[in-house]
DNA sequence: CGTAACTTTGATTAGTATCAAAAATGGTGG
DNA sequence: CCACCATTTTTGATACTAATCAAAGTTACG
């Protein structure tokens, strides 16, 4: 029985991606933690800062972005219930790159000396660690191909397939529809694109009888070809476990 | 005395990240491996594929990439002698992108299984590794935002800067000079450019003051200019041991 | 119920892509 | 060592995607 249903969602997937004994269990539930409760657009952790804790996601969304000189922001990926927010950062002296809350959202905070102790000493929640940061590398390697070489049109439906099997994979949505807790600007600095040409393109997918949009609930209606629109393939977000079922990903 | 002068560059940059035991060393150094020589646009391994070993570069180039189903290119990233080429793929199942020789390359192949053993035995060494891995996430994540957020002129003005400071802190360049072996339509897949485009652009970096070219040498003449017009801020590239000091970065 | 944040629409502009072709370069075999 | 061919670089003209600017609607919220 864990103290949090987020905590059991994160050890079954790493018993997905390393043998773990009860030993290792063990150890990840006595990890430290406090938790905190963050409003939307709190920040977690800014560019520049040394890593003091590594925050695990108990409910609610963020997301990680950077801001140019120019003063553009780019955000860099988003994260949900169950997902650790600050493993990309832990291991360096410093952030290179702000984490903020992109809804309301509760944290358990694990401070990063104990992180580190725990993965010295079990190796394997080490590596189960560290393969679920290389699937966020494999997300990131998507996202360069998505706004360096799509048009605007597949930039947005393959980050609208993204979130469906990802969140779906989560145990988060079902029914091909789910709540996308992100206004037009974010999604804007999620694709390289301007708040304006994203809600044309929006429309643009309504119009191609690909999706439906009440608020911020997406309603997929026609994943396959959405899909294809989107230029899509499921294989870099590595999902081995509960495979997705209402949006069967090709593989 | 170690076989090749790459592994002891790579043994140098893991005791920057972990304090490494004899024992550790000892271990990097019983790692099975078999030499290769590739031919420049050899690949390494191809997206779909099941990772078997992974790739220490010895000498040369190589870049990481995938195509679309447009059938265009997007360069995630460029790797340099002494980097690991496949930690990327090797604890994931299947290969999420290819990785090709950029130049004749000469690489050791460590098996998978070898690896695996290694990293779960040696813990400090697994950090050391996970750590290199965490650094090659930093600069997908910056290039999402060079891609996603510069025009042309800084796009290639910022891969221009991470080359010369990547390749000074490896040893592999000095007096703002570099030999960067590239095309101009490879240049145009790393920043999500056409070849057309980067011509003119590498011209106006020339017409401007900022560099000059012959052939494939890249000869820095306004660093500090240089910097600004890409935007570039070293810390992502989470340079700690041998800093720098002919391009002086700000941290 | 008033105000700030967000979405939507229209008109215009800017930055890159595209197309086409010539010039330069590099590598290879004779 | 040269001649040839493929690759790469360069240039010009034109087209198009998405940005920008501006303003009116709409929604959420204290």
């Amino acid at each position: 029985m864990d103290i949090h249903p987020a905590i059991g969602r994160v050890i079954r997937r790493f018993e997905t991606r390393a043998p773990l004994t009860d030993l290792d269990l063990a150890a990840i539930r006595a990890l430290p933690f406090t938790y905190r409760t963050l409003d939307a657009a709190a920040y977690l952790i800014r560019e520049g800062e040394p890593p003091e804790n590594c925050a695990l996601l108990l409910s609610g969304f963020a997301y990680r972005h950077k801001v140019t000189g120019e003063g553009e922001r780019q955000i860099l990926s988003v994260h949900m219930t169950g997902e650790f927010l600050d493993m990309q950062n832990s291991f360096l002296d410093v952030a290179d790159h702000n984490v903020q809350a992109l809804t309301r959202m509760e944290v358990a905070l694990v401070p990063v000396p104990a992180l580190r102790r725990l993965v010295e000493t079990h190796p394997l929640v080490g590596r189960a660690m560290w393969i679920d940061t290389l699937i966020d590398s494999a997300i990131f390697r998507e996202w360069i191909v998505n706004v360096g070489r799509r048009d605007a049109l597949s930039r947005l439906a393959h980050l609208l397939c993204e979130f469906a099997l990802r969140l779906e994979a989560a145990g988060l949505a079902a029914d091909r529809r789910y709540e996308l807790p992100m206004t037009q600007e974010q999604l804007a600095d999620a694709t390289g694109l301007t708040a304006v040409h994203i809600n044309r393109v929006l429309k643009e997918l309504g119009r191609l009888g690909l999706i439906t949009r009440d608020k911020r609930a997406v309603e997929i209606i026609d994943w396959d070809r959405l899909r294809s629109v989107g230029d899509f393939s499921a294989r870099y977000l590595h999902i081995d476990g509960g495979t997705p079922t209402v949006l069967a990903p090709a593989r």
